[in-house]
RNA sequence: GCGCCUGUCGUCAAGUGGUUAAGACCUCGGAUUGUGGUUCCGAUAUGCAUGGGUUCGAAUCCCAUCUGGCGCCCCA
């Protein structure tokens, strides 16, 4: 026997059944980024390794353990594990910071992390998300926010949680991570391996570890009195309130969250999640924010830019399953001429219909039009010879003889 | 990358060392030579993720690999 090729670990087919919820996904998403003001935009599934390095982070999990990098032509290829990088990149490149501002783009396609694939997580998953560069207010933030939102209710989702956090810009937030680092340092040998590894690579994650020893060490006072200050400047507080004001202004109810944080190096002040209960520990449908300094790193202007993403699988599963559509009619006939030409006059009509490429026994054809379609249409001997075609509703068994030219108000009526 | 669990027809499954591996759904054929969705009858796994091993005998026990799930890390 052949062995078998299948799927790869972690990746998966959409199959037929599965992909009217993913027009659903992708039309919604046209409609209401367009109301937006939004411009899809399609960067390459591969760029050159350095993008992600630079502009992901190499001190992230994502850049250092989970691209799918290769080689050729002696470059360092990478697929890539998010997009915000490559269309930072097409911005630079294309000279969109010559636009007036905001520029507002939107995407959305497959995405590739090499990751122990879990419920909600897969090696190839598929990302939909915007970006808005050349805002610096919180007003950008805030539509950002607004337009996710929007989006998840075009789609009948509204009971999600929003979660917000700023984590202030490099300078107060790198005084926050001293100061963090100071007061846990007697206490470094007690924490886990986890925080061990996070003390250097990222204090800020530090704090919402789930191992009881080190909750226990974050419990103390002088160490609770460092995780509850206000360690943002005054300019990023501000930012901050301006954001907050905005999204009760438009009944955009949030939760802040001090510990969110969030694991890709380029965010500063704004960052958000939208999480479900539904989706299991790989529970946030939406991430994003704010990363002012990401296009001056990759090589451009200084812009400042906002932006979020979602997990196109993680949204399917919240949404119901789509019945799929019946087709408007089916043919029965033994005659595969006749009722062939049948078809094509009624499809180049915009009608969906069928007709039995096998020629099986009349029954089975009819009781196959029942399964699939609204209205069968019998095209026998006797209707052959008249010019008319037997037009049988099936859910009302209702049946009329009728000409070949009426057929179609019949079916539509 | 780490820890725990898992894998029987296209799908959902019964079977837990001893003759031909239940059942249901789907699919296909027949009852029914032009009237369906109901009903009845029949067909469909020489094989139990894959490869080794233990045994007189393995879907069942052991090992490895692969896969899926959960948790950690991290993320959408």
């Amino acid at each position: 026997m052949t062995k078998l090729i299948k799927v790869m670990k972690g990746t998966k087919d959409i199959l037929p059944q599965e992909v009217e919820m993913w027009h659903k996904l992708e039309k919604n998403a046209l409609e209401i980024f367009t109301r937006y003001g939004y411009k899809e935009i399609r960067t390459p599934i591969f760029e050159v390794t350095e993008l992600f390095a630079r502009g992901v982070g190499d001190t992230t999990d994502i850049v250092n353990k989970e691209m799918y990098t290769f080689e050729k032509s002696d470059r360092s290829i990478t697929l890539r594990p998010e997009n915000t990088a490559g269309v930072v990149r097409s911005f630079i490149e294309n000279g969109m910071a010559r636009l007036s501002a905001p520029v507002k783009l939107w995407y959305k396609g497959p995405m590739f992390r090499y990751e122990r694939p879990q419920a909600g997580r897969q090696r190839q998953f598929h990302q939909v998300g915007v970006e808005m560069f050349g805002i610096k207010d919180a007003a950008a933030d805030a539509e950002v926010i607004m337009l996710a939102v929007d989006y998840l209710k075009s789609l009948g989702l509204e009971d999600l949680e929003v979660e917000i956090n700023s984590l202030g810009c490099p300078k107060c937030r790198e005084e926050y991570k001293n100061k963090i680092k100071e007061v846990l340092k007697p206490e470094f040998e007690n924490l886990c391996e986890d925080c061990q590894n996070r003390y250097e690579k990222n204090p800020l994650r530090l704090l919402d570890c789930k191992v009881d020893t080190c909750k226990e060490i974050f419990a103390k006072p002088q160490i609770q009195k460092v995780i509850q200050s206000d360690f943002i400047c005054e300019e990023c507080a501000s930012h901050y309130k301006d954001l907050k004001t905005y999204l009760d202004r438009l009944n955009i109810k949030y939760v802040e969250n001090k510990l969110l944080v969030r694991g890709l190096d380029y965010y500063n002040r704004t960052v958000f999640e939208i999480k479900s209960n539904n989706l299991g520990s790989q529970n946030a449908v939406c991430g994003g924010g704010r990363y002012d300094s990401l296009v001056k790193n990759l090589g451009g202007e200084d812009t400042p830019a906002v932006g979020w993403a979602m997990g196109m699988e993680r949204l399917n599963s919240l949404l119901p399953v789509i019945e799929p559509e019946k087709l408007d009619a089916y043919i029965v006939s033994n005659s595969p001429a006749d009722a062939f030409e049948l078809a094509q006059d009624l499809r180049s009509n915009g009608v969906k219909v069928e007709f039995d490429l096998a020629n099986k026994k009349f029954t089975k054809q009819l009781e196959k039009a029942s399964k699939v379609a609204k209205f069968a249409l019998i095209l026998g001997e006797d209707e052959i010879k008249a010019g008319k075609v037997s037009v049988k509703n099936l859910s009302t068994s209702q049946q009329v003889t009728v000409e070949r030219n009426e057929v179609i108000n019949k079916i539509m009526e």
